[in-house]
DNA sequence: TAGGCCATCTGGTCCT
DNA sequence: AGGACCAGATGGCCTA
């Protein structure tokens, strides 16, 4: 009787680990989800060309850092020149980027390397008055806070202008 | 066909 | 104990 319920009792744990995992795998599918949805939010407020294909994670990532430092680039000259136009026409050509600068934007492969190195193809994380644009994301954020964060840092720094 | 990207599963770790 | 997060493994799809 005792083997019998053994037996039993070892299929009951099973069915329960079996159980966990399929929940653990739901939430996990869940979590994969929504930093996608995150990642989708912060590519839709990315400027790009109406022929470029979807940029990868990757390139969703590196584009954000470049931008976001392109963004605090400009403001900070706008703020030393102090020559803001008041019309929107002349405040839009005010803070044209050069194509050159576009190009690189637009293009996060053409500087894709394998491994995040920002000291080859990103911004420098400090400008001249060593002033640091660098998003600031405490130890302890999830993949999902940060890409939800840089959204949020665009949608400011648009806001601006 | 190789390589890149992605979704999913899985086990481990940490936290509540 | 259960959930969140992470990294490694795996297989599918697409493109050069």
């Amino acid at each position: 009787k005792r083997g019998r319920s053994k037996v039993k009792c070892e299929g009951l744990v099973t069915k329960q680990k079996k159980n966990r995992r399929v929940k653990a795998n739901d939430r996990e599918r869940n979590r994969m989800h929504n930093l996608n949805s995150a990642l989708d939010a912060l590519r839709s407020v990315l400027p790009t060309f109406p022929d470029d294909a979807k940029l990868t994670k990757i390139e969703t990532l590196r584009f954000a850092h470049n931008y976001i430092w392109a963004l605090t680039e400009t403001l900070r000259m706008a703020d030393q020149c102090r020559l803001i136009p008041n019309h929107h026409e002349d405040r839009e050509s005010f803070f044209h980027i050069p194509s050159s600068c576009m190009m690189d934007l637009a293009s996060p492969t053409s500087v894709c390397s394998s491994e995040w190195d920002s000291s080859t193809y990103s911004p420098s994380s400090h400008d001249a008055d060593g002033h640091s644009p660098d998003i600031l994301v405490e130890e302890g954020f999830s993949c999902y806070s940060i890409v939800y964060t840089v959204y949020l840092y665009i949608i400011f720094y648009q806001s601006y202008f």
